[in-house]
DNA sequence: AACCCTTCCAACCGCGGAAAT
DNA sequence: GATTTCCGCGGTTGGAAGGGT
């Protein structure tokens, strides 16, 4: 007993949506009956297209909530940043961009973006300087742990090379002279502003999406720390000693496909990397807390659910009730079949306002915009 | 005007998870 | 529980548009 096909028999059209009736069906069908089923709309609207590609013509043009003009500087730099702290996950940033669709956000990266930040002699998939990782790919290299890390150097990279190999100038420390308004942005909240940089208008100078961040971040931990309590013994040389549960057992009852993605020793990751560090925390200046973050042990990103309950190290209460936790964590860490998992980060947080600066490691290096 | 090249973006594709049956 | 469809996501691509020669 299963579900019939919805779409077979009909002949069903594709490519461009050039035809403005076609259009016109789909935002009167779906005021009167809302966006639930694409298939039922893509039917009773009278169109012959795929359900799927009803949803997207709503979601990517019409919907009436969507910006058409170009975008803002400042949708740049959030674009960027949040590309730094989260990966192309374009919903996830998109959502932060109101009346953008992944869609736009995904294409804005690809056309414009990436192709800026390789011109200003940043890597758009490490965003650190080129001169940078060739630094860090020579020390690397005198790493026992990162041996086998190291793979080539991106496309991009070796795009930028050439590319600066093109230019006259050299600036001396391998940095481009920047001429736009990314030039003067540093990331890092530690770091003071100068005064003609645009860090009056930065999202790290509200803690708001200061706190966004923090749950950005988390993502990518919890992601990590997910992989780690499900996959430790597939992939020991990606995380440090003590980062994860050291009695969790893999759980092949519910295989990641981010755990399970293949990681070929020649494939380094500056994520991983610097993840690695971020487990490393010593921050002794910094108050420390703990944020518990559950999981229901799902693969994809956005299954999780995260509580982001900071717990203050100097409330010893808090502490003992985190610890037990921890425990309960590493417990269920050992359950193949358990449907919730939970497992601790390190974060910084400033002791006067509390609020989230960063995991102990992440963000410390400042980016270079 | 014709051709070539580059840029841009709308749409498609494939995948994984959820939901339906 | 098995099977199939639906949905949402990220990556890729085809082709229109624009600019240069």
């Amino acid at each position: 007993m299963v579900r019939p096909p919805c779409c077979t028999g009909l002949n069903v059209k594709k490519g461009l949506w050039n035809n403005e009736k076609e259009d016109a069906k789909i935002p009167a069908y779906v005021s009167k009956h809302g966006t639930r089923n694409w298939t039922e709309v893509s039917k009773k609207a009278g169109l012959k297209r795929y359900g799927k590609s009803c949803r997207l013509r709503w979601t990517n043009h019409l919907r009436p909530d969507l910006k058409h003009e170009s975008f803002t500087p400042e949708e740049e730099e959030l674009i960027i940043r949040l590309h730094a702290a989260i990966g192309s996950r374009w919903s996830i940033i998109a959502q932060q961009l109101p009346g953008r669709t992944d869609s736009d956000v995904k294409n804005y990266w690809n056309t414009k973006l990436r192709k800026k930040l390789i011109e200003m002699g940043i890597d758009p998939v490490t965003h650190k300087p080129f001169s940078q990782i060739l630094a860090d790919y020579g020390n690397i290299g005198g790493l026992p742990r990162a041996r086998t890390q190291i793979g080539s150097l991106n496309r991009d990279l070796k795009n930028a090379l050439m590319f600066k190999s093109e230019q006259s100038q050299i600036q001396p420390q391998g940095f481009p002279k920047f001429n736009n308004h990314l030039t003067s942005l540093v990331t890092s909240p530690k770091i003071e502003p100068t005064q003609d940089s645009l860090l009056s208008n930065d999202i790290y100078n509200n803690h708001q999406s200061l706190d966004l961040l923090a749950q950005l971040q988390s993502i990518i931990l919890v992601t990590e720390a997910s992989n780690c309590i499900n996959h430790e013994t597939a992939q020991p040389q990606f995380l440090s000693e003590g980062s994860c549960s050291s009695s969790a057992s893999p759980s092949p009852s519910s295989p990641s496909s981010i755990a399970n993605q293949v990681r070929s020793p020649l494939s380094f990751s500056w994520r991983d990397f610097l993840l690695e560090d971020a487990f490393h925390g010593d921050n002794a200046q910094e108050q420390e807390g703990l944020v518990e973050i559950s999981t229901n042990g799902s693969s994809s990103h956005k299954q999780y659910e995260m509580q982001m309950n900071v717990l203050h190290t100097e409330e010893k209460q808090n502490l003992e009730a985190a610890q037990e936790v921890e425990l309960n964590a590493q417990n269920n860490g050992l359950e193949a079949s358990s449907s919730s998992q939970s497992s601790f980060v390190e974060v910084m947080l400033d002791q006067e306002n509390d609020t989230f600066l960063g995991f102990p490691g992440l963000l410390e290096e400042p980016l270079y915009y």
